[in-house]
DNA sequence: GATTGACTCGTACGGCGTACGATTCAATCG
DNA sequence: CGATTGAATCGTACGCCGTACGAGTCAATC
């Protein structure tokens, strides 16, 4: 798959003498693998986020020497970029052509994506960071797809997608870091406070800590179809 | 200002006989601030983004030992918070009551918005990772009282600020990214080759590699403010 | 039986954040 | 004036990190 093509493979080793590398295990019975790599690497990400994922943790928790995990990874970076790709794969259903219902399916789309990423709120932290991967690819070629079978102009098209993976991936990233631990909450809560001795009107402000966040991407998401869509 | 208050102060030395540290210098003539580290963060994020910046590194520019910081500052992660929220603050003119130009008005507010991260393409990826600071906040207040004074009802001002912000947070975000590295961009590019072999529609989704970004935000965030307000 | 190539991993290196306690120096007080 | 204090500085050391390097293992091939 992607497997290691090493460079130069020269250098001779200098016979100075016996070997002092001590023995080694018998290969274990289940063999490393990319996937089983990518997948426990989600795994720990889930559980310990961003920061608690190191290569040697790694290694240990998929049963293998922590320089065996650079046979089938460049490095670390890339195990990031594959955890993240393999949870933004798109499952849902295929496009039902004959429905006329663009908008539903289009919400339908980008609840899913959201979905998606808070389920793994890591991903909300890494995908700024990061290169676009396959699937986020995948996923905006489908949206185009949906919003030219719905009639958007070709001009706009791009504009659209554009507009709705912005506000898609603004919404999930500001749930998901108010999501990250009551500490942050805490902390802004109290800042508010602090706020609000200056200013009376940030009373209105407050209500964005304790919010209906599902609704309001909802809500959201509907004015920003409302501004794509002709009035209907 | 953020003085640090040292927990216990106990444990005499013990008299082992001759100090083994060296004499030190005599003190350096411009002293440290808290002031002076963060701007020089914001210096070095910007020169070298996130991964160059390391407390030691830190400590050289401002011409101090790696441990003098912590006297200004609790740890890391605070360095990173004020750098973010020293780049984030809303310098613009306070609002003309009289004027009636609301959308002109949250359009300036909010173009300076990504016009301030996008000069500091770090704070881009740093944002997620935090929680909303005091200048966050004070912008979103300001523009809650722009569009509340421009009519938008108060039940639906809270989903308008969000929509908002996200469009915003989502649309710098991703512009910050495509930016950061030639490389990325590169490696994004051939994806899409690859991705096109497989679906010719793709061609569309080319155009998003090469794109007007400025027009693109511009004209999206017309789509969410035509979605919040009433059609004029 | 020898050779090869895919795969594993022990060791080591340089760098990181920061705990700890020693040091310096200006201001204060007897 | 000398002694005391507390704010500020920083050298050393510890335990982690990513990963370069090269040696070891084993199944398939000749």
């Amino acid at each position: 798959m992607a497997a290691k093509r090493s460079g130069a493979q020269g250098k001779r080793s200098q016979r100075i003498g016996v070997s002092l590398q001590s023995v080694q295990e018998p290969r274990s019975e289940t063999p490393l693998s990319l996937e089983r790599i990518v997948a426990t690497a989600v795994e720990m990400l889930d559980a310990q986020g961003v920061e608690g994922l190191t290569m040697r943790k790694l290694a240990d928790r998929v049963g293998s020497g922590a320089m065996s995990l650079y046979w089938h990874v460049d490095n670390k970076e890339q195990v990031f970029d594959l955890a993240l790709d393999s949870v933004l794969e798109y499952r849902g259903s295929p496009q039902t052509v004959e429905s006329q219902d663009w908008r539903g399916e289009a919400v339908h789309m980008l609840e899913d994506w959201r979905a998606s990423m808070l389920r793994h709120p890591w991903s909300a932290a890494l995908l700024p960071r990061r290169a676009l991967g396959q699937n986020i690819l995948n996923r905006l070629e489908l949206l185009g797809k949906t919003l030219s079978r719905a009639g958007v102009a070709d001009a706009d098209l791009n504009v659209a997608i554009w507009s709705l993976w912005n506000y898609v991936m603004g919404a999930t990233i500001t749930r998901a870091s108010f999501d990250r631990s009551d500490d942050d909450r805490a902390a802004a809560q109290q800042r508010l406070e602090h706020l609000s001795e200056r200013y009376p009107t940030i009373e209105r402000t407050r209500l964005l800590l304790d919010n209906d966040w599902d609704g309001a991407f909802r809500k959201g998401l509907d004015f920003v179809l409302d501004g794509l869509s002709p009035r209907q």
